[in-house]
DNA sequence: CATCTATTCAAGAGTTTTATTGAATACTTA
DNA sequence: TAAGTATTCAATAAAACTCTTGAATAGATG
């Protein structure tokens, strides 16, 4: 009869590729940035401060567990998660790792609460708001990652252009700024700025995703 | 300003935790076991053929991860998951391996279809079957993991009860048996003892999880 | 109190990862 | 065709991981 243990011993190794995808910080983060949309070699390698090289070979890593793949365009390599549902997961780890991880919670509060006295809005406040035209809709990822999906009826800023533009923008309009979601700081930098105009601005935590998924729910 | 990379690398060094968690085999078939009830270490040890030493390390860096916990009852430590949604995550991290990988469908195929021309059953059918009669259905995992939870109506049978007390089972009523999912053998091996004398016996590929997941369903 | 037992600890060897560097490759574009 | 550019490859050093072994610990039981 055939070996139990064999069985195991191999499935589970191949299970853990997929663990082994999610092992390392940088891998993650590569991973997270991928959810909002392809990119080259070179652009993860600048958003996420590491070399080239290494980029290159955590992707081939990604690509071995069929966690990413890519195709040729013109000049460059564009990665992609290769499937949906990797999103999803990611977003089940995440809540994971904050449900189980104090040092998570944290961090979170460390960085994002104290630090910032900076007001959130909510999805459902949020799609109020901008139903009675009270509010502008920022958003300051760049802009291909707003082509890729957006918020509708958020218009484009993306923070460099912010920082440069900040002079010349209008002040009398109440504003709120979002970016890849609760931890990335793009859109805390942007409702700094605003404010120290003397811009009424507040920050959405949430992200694209999660505005479809509540779209979704509030459709069904 | 503060570092956003500061964030980042804090961050997702916290998320990579959970990541290596998943990261290895053993690690992995030490969680599945978990998600079908506590278990001491040397338990686990028996059944998975690890050293109690290396289990009780890995255990170590599960509960670092909070991926488990443990009490002490009687001599015994008793590991379990730390929490419910640990389970739902390792069932997804299953399914997303098994849609990426070939490499596990053709494990999967070799093993279990193509080895043994054993029948399946599917739960919508079983429970038909059931309610008119027509089957009984045997769970041959541990009697410890019937008494945490079994599907309604089962009768705990385990397999190596099963292989002595074979001779002495009626052979004139139809059986379906399950264990631990697809994966597992037991219900392979019952199936086949019992075909060779004779009954008509059938393997249920899900497990209790499915069929509580499957109930809810219905239900709803 | 002494013994026994399940588990953990500690040290070490062997392997695997990770980031770096500099060169090689493959593809564009002028 | 030649130059230029994005990416990959290859080699290496440092760090981390995994399993084994044998001893230590803590708690239960006689």
């Amino acid at each position: 009869m055939i070996n139990e243990r064999n069985l195991k011993d191999l499935l589970y190794q191949e299970f853990a590729r997929v663990g082994k995808s999610l092992s390392s910080p940088k891998r993650l983060e590569i991973l997270d940035l991928l959810s909002y949309g392809p990119k080259s070699v070179e652009t993860i390698a600048k958003t996420t401060a590491m070399s080239v090289a290494n980029v290159s070979q955590h992707l081939q890593t990604l690509a071995n567990s069929k966690m990413v793949k890519s195709k040729k365009q013109g000049n460059y390599v564009i990665y992609e998660l290769a499937d949906e549902e990797i999103s999803t997961f990611l977003e089940s780890l995440h809540s994971l790792a904050e449900k189980q991880l104090v040092q998570v919670q944290q961090i979170k509060r460390e960085f994002l609460n104290e630090q910032f006295g900076i007001e959130g809005v909510s999805l459902p406040e949020l799609k109020k708001r901008m139903e009675r035209g009270e509010v502008m809709l920022l958003d300051v990822r760049p802009k291909e990652e707003y082509d890729e999906a957006h918020i509708p009826g958020a218009v484009s800023l993306p923070i460099e252009e912010l920082r440069e533009k900040l002079a010349s923008l209008p002040t009398n309009c109440d504003v709120v700024a979002y970016c890849r979601g609760t931890y990335c700081l793009m859109s805390v930098e942007a409702v700094e700025l605003l404010q120290a105009r003397g811009v009424k601005a507040f920050r959405l935590e949430k992200d694209v995703r999660d505005w479809m998924e509540f779209e979704k729910k509030g459709i069904k």
